[in-house]
DNA sequence: TCTGGGGTCCTAGGACCC
DNA sequence: TCTGGGGTCCTAGGACCC
């Protein structure tokens, strides 16, 4: 049988996790602490409570956050990350789950060689308990026949109290589970699909179970026979993930609009550096490097453009200020003047490890790949040991301002920063 | 529904080959 | 002049996920 384990609220309750004095206080988590206008990512229950949701921008709720005292996280992924590697290790460790795999940072599957009912729900929540009391970190177990109706289960143990954060779903009652499951919440059917289909008066899963293959076909090809496949219990979906990431990107909404081509270079310089680093931690250089830009959308006063360029390199890299040349040649091609930006990035693509690149016939020189990765490999040991701050390009000139919020939290790094770690009395 | 950010895979159509 | 058949590769756009 497939498990599936899906934290709850996991920002917040990482937050939490790590303040204890936290615990039963509204509490949210933001991408608010760099250029980002922002929008709330996650809530405690007590959060919830006063009328937040997720997708929130920060600054229309701003009111409430500030009026309940609602204690506001800057997203920190890197120290969420940290807390699901430790989760995996502990359910490892724990040797219950057969083949434990991490799906997204708060989801995981793995498989339960059991078949009584009884048993596999004492078991799931023997791991459930072994969790929360090693990670801190409140979850949901779901069991059953496929990926998909594992996530179905969790579904029932998140939305039914009774169940208490586990629930089983055997053969004999998929079909019961799937008649009160509305059609846009199973997993693989997103707004477009789930559109399509109530068309066709297809409005819960077991409607979509009882089609036919050849109709799920037409109507949502491929993706949709595998969810079709995994609601009648045959595992279908690939839930590996590849070892490197096939593109990278670095974007950011700004907090105010600027038609300034000096400050669109520096964004464009500083989302270059960031993916740059990303792309070097992975152990890989890009031939491809692409910027996009838009103006506020939101705004239907003013006039709207957007457009995006990339800019292909002879020798793939990873050099920092290669990348960013790259970058700063295609903002070059799709900047106008006399539009209020909003919104920029850089993506990179093309990627491939950086133990075989494939050199220019020409333009290589041999001598300069070695002495720039040798600077890279230094500037990223600088950044790591003293901050991102620490050594710069020129043209990264941008300060950040901080949001107006009473309640908002420092960034802390209670996992990679001896100065954070958490007191114990 | 709406002031985020970062990914993946699939499909259709065009350009090209023999 | 005659209205084939069988491929590959690339790209943009769309759909989905967290």
């Amino acid at each position: 049988m497939i498990l599936h384990i899906d934290c709850n609220t996991f920002y917040a309750s990482c937050e939490v996790a790590l303040r204890p004095d936290l615990q039963g206080k509204p509490v949210a988590v933001a991408n608010c602490n760099e250029a980002g206008g922002g929008i709330i990512l996650a809530l405690t229950k007590e959060a919830k409570a006063l009328g937040l949701k997720r997708g929130d921008p920060v600054f229309k709720v701003q009111d409430i956050l500030n009026l309940h005292n609602v204690a506001v996280f800057p997203a920190n992924l890197q120290k969420y990350v940290d807390i699901s590697r430790r989760l995996m290790q502990v359910v490892r460790e724990q040797g219950l789950v057969l083949n434990f795999k991490q799906y997204s940072v708060d989801e995981f599957f793995g498989e339960l060689p059991l078949t009584d009912v009884s048993e596999l729900r004492e078991t799931a929540a023997t791991i459930k308990r072994h969790i929360e009391q090693c990670t801190g970190v409140p979850v949901s177990c779901g069991v059953s026949l496929s990926y998909t109706l594992g996530k179905v289960a969790t579904w029932y143990a998140k939305h039914y109290k009774g169940y208490n954060g586990v629930c089983v779903l055997p053969a004999d009652k998929i079909e019961t589970a799937l008649a009160k499951l509305p059609i846009e919440d199973v997993w693989g059917i997103g707004r477009q699909s789930a559109a399509k289909l109530q068309c066709h008066n297809i409005r819960t899963a077991l409607n979509l179970y009882n089609m036919q293959e050849y109709e799920v076909r037409r109507m949502l090809h491929i993706n949709g026979v595998r969810t079709w496949l995994e609601l009648h219990g045959t595992p279908s979906v690939d839930i590996d993930a590849p070892v490197k990431q096939k593109s990278i990107s670095h974007s950011r909404t700004f907090t105010y609009m600027t038609d300034s081509l000096e400050t669109l270079r520096s964004y464009i310089a500083e989302y270059s550096v960031a993916a740059a680093r990303k792309l070097r931690d992975q152990h890989s250089v890009c031939l491809s490097v692409s910027v996009f830009l838009s103006t506020n959308r939101f705004r239907d006063d003013l006039e709207q453009y957007g457009n995006y360029a990339t800019t292909k390199l002879n020798v793939a890299s990873a050099d920092t200020s290669i990348l960013t040349t790259a970058a700063l040649k295609a903002l070059k091609e799709i900047y106008r003047p006399h539009f209020q930006y909003k919104k920029a990035g850089v993506i990179l693509s093309d990627i491939t490890t950086d133990e075989a690149i494939q050199l220019d016939l020409f333009e290589s020189n041999p001598e300069h790949m070695r002495k720039s990765e040798r600077l890279m490999a230094v500037i990223d040991e600088l950044t790591t040991k003293y901050g991102m701050d620490t050594i710069k390009l020129g043209v990264q000139t941008l300060q950040h301002p901080q949001p107006n919020l009473t309640n908002f939290q420092p960034l802390k790094n209670q996992t990679t920063n001896i100065n954070d770690i958490i007191e114990v009395k």
